[in-house]
DNA sequence: CTTACTAAGATGTATGGTGAATATATGGGG
DNA sequence: CCCCATATATTCACCATACATCTTAGTAAG
């Protein structure tokens, strides 16, 4: 029997099958501070809780389309870079049924994060509270702008503290942190990306140098407007940026 | 309606779900060489080549249980370091039908892979050959013992290739070098481990000093045998080990 | 017009890690 | 007893990085 006829005949077979899932972590660093869009959950189970957006992945999609439709469905955007993350899959994770999930996370420019808030208004903006240090990793805690505590849904807090914890992990060798800057940022900007996501303060000239030294850096020529002190370089990611896994 | 009515009359709906498997990527050092433990298919699809053993998620199991469960199953053998990798998610990477599977690796020391061997005559010893230098990534090569190249069955080299990116990358700030290695273990054999995956040489003086300088290692005092030189020390890894995501 | 202030950007110095070379220790075998 | 191979220790030069300080460029107040 040939490889053709065998597939031909197979038959997948009626063994009970978990659904799959995708859910979307999309981060930004908005006011110094690193920062996740969330849902407020109206239906059960984990009623008036927070969640991750996320769906269910079709049949004839793969994770990484998948991903990408949560992206425009939800919050109505393209274009982001996105990664998979880690995929949870403990046998409760959610009481209504067996559901593994595929957590994937997009960076984005914190203006593109304000757009998307006004064009998805049932988005929240929520800020991320890291209650550990370095690369220890643990669920993270949400709050709202108010600075209310936001309780999540479902095993969230773990996914978004991986997330963290995969950030600062490859913050100082991939371009992760050009994704959450605009195209033209200063060197002060691209610090405070670094010391949002780390949550520690960075010497300046050192931090320069060492960004300077990876030729990953584009200088412009251009200077930033509307300061009333000396107005620093405009800078540009060299374009071979995501590249690493 | 309270959440426990909720789910009560929750009904999970009939949509055409993909199949979840984890595919195990058995790894070692031998030889002074990265290794895994393949199977040959002796079915259709891909009958004749050869595959990383695995098996699907059952209903009522975690993910890491069937990683653990295929462990057991396929290899004989429990109490390995095991971590999740990546899932693959792409639409026809089975031509069966839809298969999403969830890749775990596991970390053997050689004799304990010998053991597998021994116990479990249908695996077989691949070397990997890296074809891509440093942090590149891409698919890896499987050879025989004798050298023959092993056509590798669905996505399995690109499996094998991102187990060798993530070991490198893990390897010097995590214990991960420690589970390819026995209980008791020399320098030597320690920095043959590393070049080993990470496919070069080293200084042996700054290596031995950085390796002290973790704090990770613990001097034992006694000295290997059978050696016709000088014997060198033998070390433990302090029990902390495998702490780092 | 001058001066104060703020932050960008540059320079200098100390420190710690790394690589290469070299020296010493230790066991087995002739 | 000497020789050999390898482990282990020591030394020094070098480079990257952190920290402190200094200079520069712009705004704005007096």
């Amino acid at each position: 029997m040939t490889e053709a006829e065998f597939l031909e005949g197979y038959d997948p077979g009626v063994h009970e099958r978990p659904s799959v899932a995708v859910d979307l972590i999309l981060m930004s660093v908005v006011g110094g501070r690193p920062a996740a869009l969330l849902l407020r959950r109206d239906e059960h189970p984990h009623l008036g809780r927070w969640a991750l957006p996320g769906g269910f992945v079709a049949i004839d999609e793969s994770l990484d389309a998948a991903a990408r439709r949560v992206l425009g469905a939800k919050a109505r955007m393209t274009d982001a870079y996105v990664e998979q993350l880690y995929t949870f899959g403990a046998v409760d994770r959610d009481p209504r049924t067996r559901i593994v999930s595929v957590a994937y996370f997009a960076l984005l420019p914190a203006a593109r994060f304000a757009a998307a808030l006004k064009g998805a208004p049932e988005l929240t903006l929520a800020e991320l509270v890291v209650p550990w240090p370095g690369e220890t990793g643990g669920p993270v805690e949400a709050r709202s702008a108010d600075g209310d505590a936001l309780p999540l849904a479902f095993d969230h807090a773990e996914m978004l503290g991986l997330a963290m914890l995969r950030l600062r992990g490859k913050l100082d060798y991939s371009g992760v942190a050009f994704a959450l800057l605009p195209e033209l940022f200063t060197l002060r900007a691209l610090q405070d990306v670094h010391e949002a996501i780390l949550g520690v303060r960075l010497n300046k000239p050192a931090f320069r140098r060492r960004m300077l030294d990876t030729g990953r850096l584009e200088a412009t020529g251009e200077r930033e407007t509307g300061a009333s002190f000396r107005p620093a370089e405009l800078f540009r990611c060299r374009k071979t940026m995501p590249e690493q896994e």
